[in-house]
DNA sequence: TATACACCCTGTAGTCGCTATAGGGTCAAG
DNA sequence: CTTGACCCTATAGCGACTACAGGGTGTATA
């Protein structure tokens, strides 16, 4: 019987998670229900500080909620094979890699259009212009 | 002379947005209403067509699309300063170019991460070690 | 004892930018 | 006269929270 329970806001301070965030991840399945006490408070465990930890981590981390829960999952089988976590992590990673270089060919463009303006009024910007199609006005 | 009218599918092949999009862009009032048929179709001026274009290319460069209704704005009074589009085209590259840089570190802590793992089973999987924090006291 | 105040509870709705349904109406071709 | 493509409105869903509203609980102080 450890009973050195905590309360949603000591979590919350912990883990720099906002209360509501934490009440979401558990109505959501990642953070399983906290015993309550005589006034309906949740009662937390230290287990479920590690949990949140985790969670908050993994999710530092840009891993969605379905990964996360994935993961969490595989973390609590503890002799199963590692390759699920790595295949779970090489795909964000790739994933990542491949928002980088969205981004930065968005930039790129960005940069010729902010580039581009000499100009001082609207009807000459050459950043709207670039916005607007040519007029093809048949 | 400009009472070709475009229906809806029109606009959408022409410029690659889904129906449901255009009609999503003019209730949130980025693209006016269009006059109607006696059937209640939208029908559509060629000038619809080249706001929705504008749109569709800002959104394209990850403008937002309070930002794109700004520039709507701007661009609509053609004899404005050319200084209020700059600040929204720059405002969004510096967003842009924080995301990158977010986005890179975050890679190279994957790259760690996936590259510290050896094992085969999750009880040693240093990927799973390093999402689960040595539990701090405080 | 009163009361002020921080904290907690549930439930619902809002954010962004669409997308997807449900349940119909319109219109031209065969 | 029916098929099928197209159109209409209205509403709900996505992800990952965030922000209320409208209450209850717990404790320190006047």
């Amino acid at each position: 019987m450890s009973s050195a329970h905590l309360s949603i806001g000591d979590l919350s301070r912990a883990t720099g998670t906002k209360v509501e965030t934490i009440r979401f991840y558990e109505k959501n399945g990642l953070l399983p229900e906290p015993s309550r006490t005589q006034g309906n408070y949740r009662a937390y465990e230290p287990a479920h500080l590690s949990r949140l930890s985790f969670i908050r981590r993994a999710r530092d981390l840009g891993f969605s909620l379905d990964q996360v829960r994935a993961l969490l999952t595989l973390s609590d089988d503890r002799s199963q094979s590692c390759a699920a976590v790595d295949v779970i992590a090489r795909a964000h990673r790739d994933e990542v890699e491949r928002k980088i270089k969205d981004l930065q060919s968005l930039k790129t463009v960005l940069d010729q259009v902010i580039e581009s303006c000499h100009c001082n009024i609207v009807a000459d910007c050459a950043i709207i212009e670039s916005l607007a199609p040519a007029p093809q006005g048949s």
